[in-house]
DNA sequence: CCCCTCCTGTACCGGCGGTACAGTTTTCAG
DNA sequence: CTGAAAACTGTACCGCCGGTACAGGAGGGG
């Protein structure tokens, strides 16, 4: 029946907002009746208890999270069919998806589940670090590309530094949301893209005669 | 009297711990005066309400992390009058404490405010962004430092290369704890020093003859 | 000795998570 | 159109928790 995939979507939506706003904890299953306009007998068909909601809501934010890179970074390498290039358009894409948020980033619920650990079975902390472990894969996979045709500037470790994207997002969002600054995250993960770009483009020798900013689409593989 | 602060302290000591690990939502008094061993009359003499204990909390964390950033940027400052070298010896040994955590970073607070803001007054919120923008301005003056000496190789803003620390912290932590991996964090404060470095030391031109890594401890200044 | 700090004990309230279960409406397949 | 399953509503109840109120007690310092 599609009726009640609607009704647990319209759940989920409620109970995310108010998730990321002030917790598991501090969410209320009375509130989230109340605003999504159903009983709480409703509520219970949907969902057994509060975990099995947050296992619901944390697959769901994954999913939407993985759709969202799968879009962002096969769309930049449509682009370019440099790796670097791709993954540095693809850094770029990002920041001008998350300044487009009108209220700013409304928080990354695997870092709530993370700050909430002991409330959750074994299940959901897996389902967490499985999240993290993937994006690391993910960014892993882009920069074990870059790192076959651009020979780093320093020695580092592609695991590492896969972390650090999603370190500076998760970082990021805590720093823009407590700032209320909405662009602070944007910024982020430009600073993340420089130190990519320093880390990979070639040093780019001062022009002696011609002027303009050198632009290297390609180097020599390594 | 002395030993109401004691007991205050007792009390915080066991609030701090369970709130890292299960957030304020999760966390009852009921439990911590079980843990404290004081009666509930006895926690509401210390504390009127949670919020108020959060607000202690929140604040004993605070000023106990400036005083280990203290600690730890002017002991890296006795040792090298550089203030590029003693930035990067900061973060060493920052690395080196949070990776010497015997069960990893325990959370931040900062951080677990953050993601409760409508659970508590503006008063707290205010707090929170207050320390984090003390984290920017504690950075942010020793990158201006460092740039007053170096000039960066690629045109960054002072502030948010400032975020870029508390960002790679705070992620780091999350990273940390969900993966379940204590080293992480250390790694990641690493990465950022390679990133902090490759930003402001000058290239290395590859010796010709001579073997050896150069290790510049001063460069021209700008 | 008295007062102040630092608690304990008891009783109570309302909100919330969760259970149980009976009954009702909606939906869709046959 | 029908019937059965799906998708709820309504009601009653439990125990935990945050919070309030207030009386009283131990213990130390002036």
């Amino acid at each position: 029946m599609r009726k009640g995939e609607e009704t647990r979507t319209r759940i989920l939506d409620v109970a995310e907002a108010a998730v990321l706003q002030k917790g598991f904890g501090g969410t209320s299953i009375e509130e989230l009746i109340a605003e999504t306009g159903i009983t709480k007998s409703g509520f219970f068909y949907h969902f057994r208890d509060k975990n099995e909601l947050a296992k619901a809501l944390l697959n769901r934010y994954i999913e939407n999270d993985e759709r969202i890179y799968d879009e962002i970074f096969s769309r930049a390498r449509e682009l370019t069919g440099d790796p670097l290039q791709s993954f540095l358009l693809g850094l770029k894409l990002l920041s001008e998806l998350l300044s487009d948020l009108p209220n700013g980033h409304p928080g990354c619920l695997v870092a709530t589940v993370c700050y909430y650990e002991r409330l959750f079975d074994r299940e959901i902390q897996e389902t967490n670090r499985n999240a993290v472990l993937a994006w690391r894969r993910r960014f892993g996979l882009m920069l074990r590309e870059i790192m076959a045709v651009y020979p780093p500037r320093e020695p580092v470790d592609v695991d590492q530094l896969a972390d650090m994207v999603s370190s500076v997002l998760e970082g990021g969002i805590v720093l823009s949301k407590t700032l209320k600054e909405p662009n602070t995250l944007a910024e982020q993960v430009l600073m993340l893209r420089t130190f990519v770009k320093m880390l990979f483009l070639p040093v780019v020798e001062m022009p002696r005669v011609s002027g303009g900013s050198a632009f290297h689409g390609s180097a020599e593989p390594h």
